[in-house]
DNA sequence: CTCCAGGCCGTCC
DNA sequence: GGACGGCATGGA
């Protein structure tokens, strides 16, 4: 991978086993635009950024070594997904057709706050209304990033702003019954940038410190027991936020596709949500994250099990 | 109209 | 500990 700078873009050269659509498309995501085949407009960390891939190059709306360095955290493009691939072929041949489909899925590296926010929003809601509410939730107390394509984009709110908003405030966005999980989430997220001792304006440094000071001391299922302490989120969310945000790889959210997806391949008949994990655990490994972003979009987009 | 959505909580046994 | 209804809102 090599970053080559233009007067006002650049371009990441070298890319490997990415495809820039299927990663946010996947559904571990859910603030971005397609403006074109293989172009996006997306907002990671108070960024707005522009992305246009072509084989393996990546254009991007920006010559800033810091923004391209988020970028290239956030894309994951460091690390190496042939090898994962193979690997997970090696565990079990099922996962190719999944795999071959979808070769290009990187499991991003989230915010922590908005990926904690944004699938406590998730549950029981389909991924359009997701991104609608996640949409209202940044246009109302995020900050403007600019426009593209004459659409505007405001940051994901930071801390700070979360403080500020009230269940009221939530239930106008028509989150409906999560306001007051949502609520209980802003008071843990003040709590926790206090105790990580976060005192930077930069977002990114912020959620880099939030990681570092309270969650790195603890391993997945510490993380995941601390997360679940907070209203509304359980089993499924505190993994999707050690998955796409704290950098679990292992973890492997059940919800009801997976569900649907795991007994229809595996199981052929229904199997508890218990079950599935522990089948998971054995089959994948360290690698299950991987396994079941490549299997939720295969399932989602064949209708597997319905 | 009914059924379901990247679930979880409170309550019951 | 496991099972079950309820839950706001919107789309199919």
């Amino acid at each position: 991978m090599k970053v080559k700078k233009y007067d006002n873009y650049s371009i990441i050269e070298d890319v490997k086993d990415f495809d820039i659509g299927q990663t946010l498309e996947c559904g571990q995501c859910f603030h971005f635009n397609k403006i074109d085949d293989n172009e996006y407009a997306f907002v990671s960390f108070n960024n707005l950024f522009a992305v246009k891939q072509k084989n393996d190059e990546i254009m991007i709306n920006t010559t800033d070594d810091k923004k391209i360095n988020v970028l290239i955290d956030y894309l994951d493009l460091n690390t190496n997904y042939g090898h994962i691939k193979k690997e997970l072929i090696k565990r079990d041949d099922l996962l190719r057709e999944a795999i071959e489909a979808n070769w290009g899925i990187h499991i991003l590296n989230q915010e922590f706050s908005e990926t904690l926010m944004s699938f406590i929003i998730s549950q029981n809601k389909q991924i359009q209304h997701i991104r609608k509410i996640v949409k209202g939730l940044s246009e109302r107390f995020g900050e403007f990033l600019g426009s593209i394509n004459g659409v505007d984009y405001y940051s994901f709110p930071d801390i700070d702003q979360i403080s500020n908003i009230s269940v009221d405030d939530y239930k106008e966005l028509k989150t409906g019954f999560r306001a007051p999980y949502l609520k209980d989430a802003s008071d843990k997220l003040v709590y926790y940038k206090a105790s990580a001792n976060a005192l930077s304006d930069d977002i990114y440094i912020v959620d880099k410190k939030i990681k570092e000071n309270v969650f790195a001391g603890m391993n997945e299922e510490m993380a995941r027991e601390e997360l679940k302490k907070i209203k509304g989120v359980g089993d499924k969310v505190a993994n999707c936020v050690n998955l796409f945000s704290l950098s679990y790889r292992g973890a492997f959210p059940v919800d009801v596709w997976i569900k649907r997806i795991m007994e229809s391949m595996y199981f052929k008949r229904e199997a508890s949500k218990e079950e599935i994990e522990k089948f998971a655990l054995d089959l994948y490994g360290e690698y299950g994250g991987y396994a079941q972003q490549y299997l939720f979009f295969f399932g989602r987009e064949n209708n597997l099990g319905k």
